[in-house]
Order: C-alpha cells, then structure tokens, then sequence
DNA sequence: TATAATATATGAACATTGTTCACAAATGAG
DNA sequence: CTCATTTGTGAACAATGTTCATATATTATA
C-alpha cells in the first residue's frame, strides 16, 4: 500500500527535518522572525533548495498549523484515574486543553490564526476529530445525567459552550495575558471550577 | 492647558491621516499586507516622510491597537430598554461586544495580538477602563440579586467568566470560523443564551 | 554497463520590503 | 532679515521571498 522508495523516505526526511528547523526558528522569533535564507542555513541547504520541499513559505507554515492539529489529536490526557468525580473529570479535561496551549503556543497561535484552510461551513468542522472527541465526551456525560444541560438547549450547545470558554482562556494566556501568565493561570483555574461546578448535576 | 499651536495641529492632522490610510489597507488586505511604500502613496508622500510622524512601522500598527482600545471603550450600547429583564441585558451586552468584534475585526484581532503594549500584571489590567466597566456592572447585577454567583466564588469570577466565553466566540469567528459566521452567530448566540439562563437568579 | 531521465542542489538575479541619511525647501521665531 | 526648526524628498542599504539557468547526483531503462 504505503511503500516508499528509499528517495521518497529521503525526501520526507528532509522536509521533516525543514518542519522541525522552521519551528525551532518560529518558537525563537516568532512567526513573522522566520525567513527562508536562515532556515536554509539552520538545514544546511541553500535557500532555493527549500523549494524543492515546499512551494513557498506560506506551506511551509500551513504544514505546522496542520501539525499542531494532528498533536491536539494525539494529546496524551495522562493517568485517567477512574475514581473521579465527573465534575474533576470536566475540570481536568479543560486543564489538559490549557496545558497544550502552554506547550506548544506557536502551533496553537497558528491554528486559531485566519488562514486558508479553514472550514467551510459548521457542519464540516464539526466533522473535524478534535471537536468530534469533545462533542460525544461532553454526550456521555449528559447521557449518564453526570452533566445537566439548561433546559431547552442540547448536550452540543454544551459542547461549544465549554469549548469557548477554555479557548477564550487559552488565547488570552498566549496574547494579552502573555505578560502575567501564572497570576492568569490562578484565576482561570477557579472560574473553570466555577462553571464546571454549576453543570454538573450533583450539588 | 491643552493649546495646540498650528504646526500642531497640523501635525496632529497628517498623522491621523496616516492612521487612516493603514488601517483602510489593513482593512482590504491585512496586517501584513500593509507596506510603508503603498502607505506613503496612499496619502500622497514620500515614505522616509512617514517616519516624521511615526518611528517606524510597528508603531503605526501600535497606534491602530491603541485606537481599538479606544473604540470598545466609546461603545455605544445603543437605546437601553429600560424595561428589559436582567436575563435580557446581558444577553445584548454580550452581543454588542460581538457586534463590536464584526464592525471592527482587523482592531480587535490587532488588540488580542502578542504585544509589547501588554499589561504587566493582572492587577495592571483590571485598571483597564474596559475591563472595570464590564467588572461594575456585573457586580451591580450580583449586589441586586439579579445575577447569581455560584457559592464560593466572587462577581470578578463571573466577571471573567463571561469575557472567557464571549471573547473566545468572537475570536472564533474572526478566525476558524471565518468562512461560516452566519452559522456560527447562529449557535453562539443560543449558546450564549443558554450561558446566561444559568447564571441569572429569576427561575 | 552505457544512456536517458529525473531528482536534488546551487548561485546569481529580481522585485519588494523597512529604514537611514544627506540634503533641499518651507515655516516659524527673534 | 536671519537663523533654527519643521517638513519633505530621493538615493542608497541590507534583508526579504522567489525564480531560473545550470550543474551534479541519483535512478530507471535499454
């Protein structure tokens, strides 16, 4: 199916190895610090040579928007200890989210920045695996009644609810809170208890 | 006090002018789309003329950032019904601050960039006049007993609670959402309503 | 193995960028 | 009128993204 002549594995070595030189440069200086000429030389290649591997530097960006995507996916929610209350559950999942944009806040940036490749209508988003993931978690638990969703409303408002919450925390922390970070962390860290704490259903 | 003498105003005049002409660029093709040169044609110099009212470029789109402040601060709200339920204030607070979003959207990602201008501390920006406003007049619906605060936490956490969810929505639909904002209005608004059903003590 | 084709890499070149600087013209004050 | 300051220009510099002719490998074909 997949085989790869040895040249073809070469080739996306190499890309690879652009990929991963591009964001060492963009975690330095930032997105609008990376230029085609020192990342040539940070790769040992000439600048021209770059685009053998990518059409031109904006691809070269868009494959590490798509990259910070895949490793949302791939996110590892650590020991998921059984003996939690769904509330700590909830609360821990936001936790996590928070802790990739801390991680990797370029690729972060990057995903939530305007660009080409976005979706083109909601229903096509809401096919997207991230959000997919969130969706049937958050109707697990108003399944099983853990979760009380307002009546009137659906277990997907819910889902979009907690989703721009804990997205409106992330970029503040990336963007104008970037200067007092841990202050920041404290206070978000309560009101994401507060509003988990009014919906879940035990009180 | 204040007096301006004629080359001060004058000055004062040209600058605005140029403010003008960057952010109408910025408007057509974004931030990175505005160039020195097609600025300084715009308004009919030079472009080493620019730089007798602005020290370089970042302080052009410094001074767009600073005017965006300035725009949110001078909000009109628009003809407050009286005779609106608490419920129903917020909801239309909440959406006029979208609405802000959508009439200026190149100011208000500008304002949610990384930045130098970034507050320092969070004491630092809950000085902000924005932030103050929003911060009293929830507290003034949490003193009335129009909005309840879940137990064990403070107006200023709701107060951030709603920044979180109505600037995670706007930021939303400014960039992922970008090519389906009709639908997207659609469910945030209903998500935006189901948030404040929650939160409003009448039930 | 010899040959043709393709993949890989380079340096020179181009247009465009932000910015500086020497200099000229206009404006303002004494 | 004179001198200093403000205002404006054009040439120049270094750095940018990108293209292209060209050269060298690598691979496939006969």
């Amino acid at each position: 199916m997949d085989e790869k002549s040895p040249s073809e594995r070469r080739h996306g070595r190499t890309r690879q190895a652009i990929l991963d030189a591009a964001l060492a440069i963009i975690n330095e200086k930032g997105v609008d610090g990376l230029s085609m000429r020192t990342l040539a030389e940070e790769v040992d290649y000439s600048p021209s040579a770059l685009y053998n591997y990518f059409d031109n530097k904006e691809e070269i960006v868009e494959a590490i928007r798509a990259e910070g995507w895949a490793l949302l996916d791939a996110m590892d929610q650590g020991p998921l200890q059984e003996n939690l209350s769904p509330t700590e559950l909830l609360y821990r999942g936001g936790l996590a989210y928070l802790k990739f944009a801390e991680t990797y806040p370029d690729h972060y940036l990057l995903m939530m920045s305007p660009s080409d490749n976005v979706p083109g209508s909601l229903d096509e988003f809401m096919q997207w695996p991230n959000f997919k993931e969130l969706a049937s978690s958050v109707e697990a638990m108003v399944a099983s009644e853990t979760l009380k969703v307002p009546a009137g409303y659906t277990s997907l408002h819910l889902t979009f609810l907690i989703w721009f919450v804990v997205h409106g925390i992330a970029m503040l922390k990336l963007t104008l809170m970037r200067d007092c970070q841990a202050e920041f962390d404290e206070i978000s860290a309560q009101v994401m208890r507060a509003a988990v704490d009014v919906f879940t259903a035990d009180e």
